[in-house]
DNA sequence: CGCTTAATGATAATGGTTTTCATTATCAAG
DNA sequence: CTTGATAATGAAAACCATTATCATTAAGCG
């Protein structure tokens, strides 16, 4: 049963506190701002969320924040070539793992989980490859697919 | 045959027109230290190298080259997360298209062609089926593994 | 309720990249 | 080989996302 206490139902405040962190208000904030959304909101966003609610949060709180996520591997941080880092909730309701289509010309970012089995079958036997061939121990892996989306390849042709 | 009058084999200056762009000396001797490498060059990286020889070309002239580069396609711009991007000619003589392993300790990074071959296969299904699924023209990807290289995983266990 | 100290926030600093603008040099045309 | 239009250059300043500083606040433990 959730807490109804604003911890959120996962436990955040347990999960800080297992790290030896505190939970603050800001990082409650930052966090239930996380879970709201879908998209894939830069710092300054998550800023502009939040100060709506808690004007006084500033943004170097939501950097420093957003560090700590990081860090315990509940956010995952991502650069789609726009020149700032954007976030999101590692485990989402509604998102698990997942890669990203990126469009180069909007920069809209398309999630997407469809047809990944195959993938993380082949994923799996590559890491473990590299992991041998080269001795490097694997913790993670980014893709990425770049291109037009639907309303950019239209406008292209124009 | 190779024209031998420092544009190069590959006929860099013939690329360049052919953009409408004009080939200059410092074009050249940015193209220059790329070939020579194999490393993943910053544009600092670049600028101090060309430095040494012209040692009036500025950073700014890099940056800007690199640009151009960057959009005819002859070079890949990549984030390793260290805070500069950092290049690589899009064909060396020594490298074709490879993905990276990047060590998050030490910023190692590693090119990998290997394990390619089945990669490619379901790369080029998944591209597919991307395409298909969310009307996505896709022209590029992006492919890296992080984590630890075989020295930083010794020490880590110290 | 206090105490310890991690966390915060206003501000300044950092540093990679981009802009500005006056000057130079490429290269197509003659 | 000139010449001229203009793309490219370089020094300097501006930009802007992110980080460091430091005095102040508050989380969490006893
Ligand atoms: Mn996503
Ligand atoms: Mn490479
Ligand atoms: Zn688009
Ligand atoms: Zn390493």
């Amino acid at each position: 049963m959730p807490r109804g206490d604003g911890t959120g139902p996962p436990g955040w405040r347990g999960r800080f506190r297992g790290c030896g962190h505190r939970f603050t208000i800001p990082r409650q904030a930052i966090i239930e701002t996380l879970e709201k959304t879908s998209a894939h909101l830069s710092a300054e966003d998550i800023y502009l969320k939040v100060h709506t609610q808690y004007p006084n949060i500033g943004l170097t709180t939501v950097y420093r924040t957003l560090e700590v996520l990081a860090q315990m591997r509940l956010i995952s941080k991502f650069d789609f070539g726009d020149g700032r880092a954007r976030y999101e909730l590692t485990k989402n309701s509604k998102k698990e793992h997942h890669h990203h289509l990126v469009c180069t010309n909007c920069n809209r970012i398309i999630d997407y989980t469809d047809f990944i089995d195959e993938e993380v079958e082949l994923l799996n036997k590559t890491e473990k490859a590299l992991s041998k061939k080269f001795n490097f121990e694997i913790s993670n892996h980014l893709i990425q697919f770049y291109g037009l989306c639907e309303k950019c390849k239209k406008g292209e042709s124009v």
